[in-house]
RNA sequence: GCGAAGGUGGCGGAAUUGGUAGACGCGCCGGACUUAGAAUCCGGUACUUCGGUGUGGGGGUUCAAAUCCCCCCCUUUGCACCA
């Protein structure tokens, strides 16, 4: 017999499951379907590192797993292959990004299929394929022809949508802009994130800190001409419908904080000297009566109208410097600034005439870009006054705002009509006195902006989009997909035009229209990536009706955290928009989300090329084999864990590997015996106890538990093996079944070696029989004081009473009962007797 | 500052309906095989002055606490002037 080597066993059986296309998904009305989704990987040149594998390894456990419990499992793979890197690659030596990306899929393939993945390929898909993104395209036209009705909460047609009458008094060309504007997709000029480093605009979620999450480099606010996607339109579906996720609660609250709602009213202050009203929210209007200046951002419009004459230089110096201010510096920067504009407001509960500042703690970007300050009961506010000298008036009591501002509840105190309420009660009454005075209303306000859309890139989506005398339209779906064109060189243009602006002919469509010169963002085709496994290859639609009722949702999607606002939230917007439109059929994607901990180097630091601690697939899978590799990262620790690698600690899984191979197939000696006779019932326990647990654990994704589980029962195996000198054809295929999701190139060998000739990926998953798992007599420990003193083997079923009696009768126990009064017993049958004693 | 997750042997980690802490693996020690080593196999392995002590620290509840309660410390991670 061989000894166990993976280099004859894992080609040998991918191999097999590639050409008799064993993990190929059809729908099948005769079973339950399962949709597993790995976040697809970009193609990078580095090619795969050991964190990809890690939640791979996971999906495709439970998919082998689901298979042999009866499921019609989809399980696809592709690549996300739009992407910056190819494009810079294609900027420096000229080489095409798509021959780039090839290359690169090839080298993701390889390494792949290498771990042997049960993907279905023939569903393999690249977002940066004509097939793909013409989808892509049709799905932005969507949008495009959509509006959202507010009556309705959900997106219409843009046929639909109601002109008002005095719009279209106003002739054609009013209605056409009045319609644009409340597309679904829609273009703005209001300021973006641009980066020149990069040479172009970035979304929001896409710079932190002022610095682009992408290479780190500084981004700047400017106004540009940019396609816009109105994901605020969705901001309360978008939180609501978080609720019937199965999804960790921290990437729910990641989402939750990110679209920021939160519940208030605004309310209109009038400015003095008849100059108009001035609109804030506030969270807080039961605090209304204590509000004692008021603070408006540098950039509000209104600032000419308020400052007066008097304060107009210092106004004007302080705007400025707030300008020049970037984002990151006004947020790091805690202490308050701010100047006087020489305007007041009157408050509208009290008619106290109160200053208005400008200060640059106020952001134009949230609310209404003025806040009513109320600095006894917000600590911003009570910053400021102080900073600044003004008055503090305290109208909830059980603080003492003497010292800081007091955030709490209470009574409210020199608030009229509110006194003695408290908060929650004053709130609804101040709302209430608001409205029917016509002075303010509820409202709810969320942080989530819209979604900035376009790129100046070359590697992306065209977008489906024509300009012309009338504005933007769209092409018609017959003209789709709008190819990228082919072009001389990739580097930006050095303005803010495009690098498409240079294929002359291309942006021509016709004499009067020209084509849109942006791209899509590389979120563009992870939208909706799950959407085309489910039916690629049809050119006729996006998917199936068929296809989409039978697969959706995605049962487990398993991916980094990293993604937890961007990716998710994105494609969950894409997702309601279809559904809304009738598309799909689920208002939710991802049923169930689980993100995999990072895995680190041996140094317990992130890996890195820099740091030298980066470990290399391939490098594994050549001295282990796929199947060491693959249980290595799975009993590391829990899944979602963070957790350093340890290349020697690939040694057990090794050794399991071996082991299990001699207990079934035998060492180069000797060939192990099957017999077909019934196992010992000992092993036959050990093999329940190991079906059981490998189940439970699986169902939990507690993979390194169950992994334990089986080396416990390979161990028993063994044993024996060596006592009887042979193995039992039963206990042997419980082994190589329960292994077969978790190391499924020698499962497969194993269950060849056992007289089998078709796969073992079908073969229905054990069962356990309960009684055969549990034992008869158990080791029950005596107590003194609740410290083991003594233990045996009893029986199960003895009672409180028969313990305590054998504890009493127990020679090595008995003598610590000597001389001790026994005030109490505690005798938990099957587990412990626990005696409470006191000296005599 | 606020939120979330976590802190257990030399290391990765088990065990949380309160009931034998340290499963399983790495490493280490010893043994078998071998001329020898590698590989493989078998056994041992929390600390200990052998009384006991031990799950980040301190208090509490309980016959009994890694597990429940209170206070504090540390790590990772998310948010951070959002009115």
């Amino acid at each position: 017999m061989p000894r166990y080597n993976p280099k004859d066993v894992e080609p040998k059986w991918q191999e097999y499951w590639l050409k008799k296309k064993t993990f190929k998904a059809e729908i099948r009305a005769d079973k339950p379907k399962f949709y597993a989704l790995d976040m697809f990987p970009y193609p990078s040149s580095n090619g795969l590192h050991v964190g990809h594998p890690e939640g791979y390894t996971a999906t495709d456990i439970v998919c082998r797993y689901k298979r042999m419990k009866g499921f019609n499992v989809l399980h696809p793979m592709g690549w996300d292959a739009f992407g910056l890197p190819a494009e810079q690659h294609a900027i420096k030596t000229g080489t095409h990004p798509r021959a780039t990306t090839e290359q690169n899929i090839k080298n993701f393939t390889r390494q792949i299929q290498a771990l042997g993945f049960s993907y279905d390929w023939d569903r393999e898909i690249s977002t940066c394929n004509a097939d793909y993104f013409k989808w892509t395209q049709w799905i932005f036209k969507q949008l495009f022809e959509s509006w959202y009705d507010a009556q309705t909460q959900k997106a219409r047609p843009i046929a639909e949508l109601p002109i008002p009458a005095e719009i279209q008094k106003q002739g054609d060309p009013a209605s056409t802009t009045y319609r644009n504007n409340q597309r679904l997709a829609y273009i703005s000029n209001a300021p973006v994130w641009w980066c020149e480093a990069l040479g172009t605009v970035l979304a929001n979620e896409e710079v932190i800190d002022g610095k682009s999450e992408r290479g780190n480099h500084p981004c700047e606010k400017r106004p540009m001409r940019q396609w816009m996607l109105r994901i605020t339109a969705y901001a309360e579906r978008l939180i609501r419908d978080l609720d019937s996720l199965d999804w960790h609660e921290s990437i729910k609250h990641m989402q939750r904080n990110w679209i920021g709602r939160s519940e208030g009213a605004e309310v209109d202050f009038q400015l003095d000297g008849n100059k108009g009203a001035l609109r804030v929210f506030t969270t807080r209007p039961d605090t209304l009566f204590g509000a004692t200046f008021m603070v408006i951002a540098p950039e509000h419009p209104l600032i000419e109208t308020i400052t007066t004459p008097e304060q107009k230089s210092s106004v004007e110096a302080y705007r400025k410097q707030a300008s020049g201010k970037s984002d990151l510096e006004r947020g790091l920067d805690r202490e308050k600034t701010g100047v006087f504009t020489g305007g007041y407001a009157i408050n509208p509960v009290n008619g106290s005439k109160i200053p208005v500042w400008t200060a640059d703690y106020v952001m134009m970007g949230y609310g209404t870009g003025a806040i009513m300050a109320v600095p006894a009961h917000d600590e911003r506010d009570y910053a400021f006054a102080k900073a600044m000298n003004l008055s503090i008036v305290e109208v909830i009591s059980g603080g003492d705002i003497s010292k800081e501002a007091y955030t709490g509840d209470g009574p409210l105190v020199n608030s009229s009509f509110l006194d003695g309420l408290r908060v929650d009660a004053a709130k609804s009454k101040i709302i209430g006195w608001l409205e029917e005075k016509g002075l303010g209303k509820a409202r709810v306000q969320f942080k989530l902006r819209d979604w900035l859309f376009s790129r100046q890139r070359y590697w992306g989506e065209p977008f489906p989009i024509v300009h012309g005398p009338n504005g933007p339209e769209s092409i018609p779906d017959a003209e789709l997909p709008v190819n990228l064109p082919e072009l001389q060189d990739y580097k930006p243009t050095g303005t803010f035009e495009p690098p498409l602006s240079k294929a002359a002919d291309w942006v021509r469509y016709s004499d009067a229209k020209k084509r849109e010169l942006n791209t899509m963002p590389q979120w563009a085709g992870s939208s909706w990536y799950f959407l085309r496994y489910l039916d690629p290859h049809n050119d006729k639609e996006f998917c199936s009706r068929e296809a989409e009722k039978y697969w959706m949702p995605v049962d487990l999607y398993i991916g980094g955290a990293e993604h937890a606002v961007l990716h998710l939230l994105y494609a969950r917007f894409w997702h309601k928009v279809l559904f809304d439109l009738g598309h799909v059929s689920t208002a939710e994607p991802f049923q169930k989300l689980v993100n995999q901990g990072m895995i680190l180097g041996e140094d317990g630091e992130k890996m890195s090329k820099s740091r030298g601690n980066v470990v290399n697939p391939d490098d594994v899978i050549g001295a282990y084999g796929a199947d060491a590799m693959r249980l290595y990262e799975m009993f590391m620790g829990p899944l979602e864990r963070m957790k350093p690698w340890q290349t020697s600690g690939i040694e057990g899984q090794w050794r399991f590997l071996n082991r299990a191979w001699r207990v079934t197939i035998g060492d180069d000696r000797n060939a192990t015996v099957i017999v077909d006779r019934e196992p010992p019932v000992e092993l036959l326990k050990s093999a329940h106890r190991c079906i059981k647990k490998v189940t439970e654990d699986l169902n939990e994704l507690h993979f390194n538990t169950a992994i334990s589980a089986m080396m416990v029962y390979t161990g028993d195996l063994a044993s024996a093996l060596e006592k009887e000198g042979v193995a039992y054809r039963h206990t042997s295929e419980i082994l190589a079944k329960l292994v077969a999701p978790f190391a499924p190139h020698i499962a497969e060998e194993i269950w060849q070696a056992l007289g089998h000739n078709h796969t073992l990926a079908y073969e229905a998953w054990p069962a356990y029989d309960e009684s055969l798992t549990v034992d008869d007599s158990v080791e029950v420990v005596f107590q003194i004081n609740g410290k083991v003193r003594a233990k045996e083997m009893l029986s199960k079923t003895l009672t409180a009473k028969e313990l305590e009696d054998t504890a009493r009768a127990n020679e090595k126990f008995a003598p610590h009962l000597a001389n001790q009064d026994v005030v109490k017993v505690i005798a938990v049958p099957g587990k412990l007797v626990n005696f409470v004693v006191k000296p005599k």
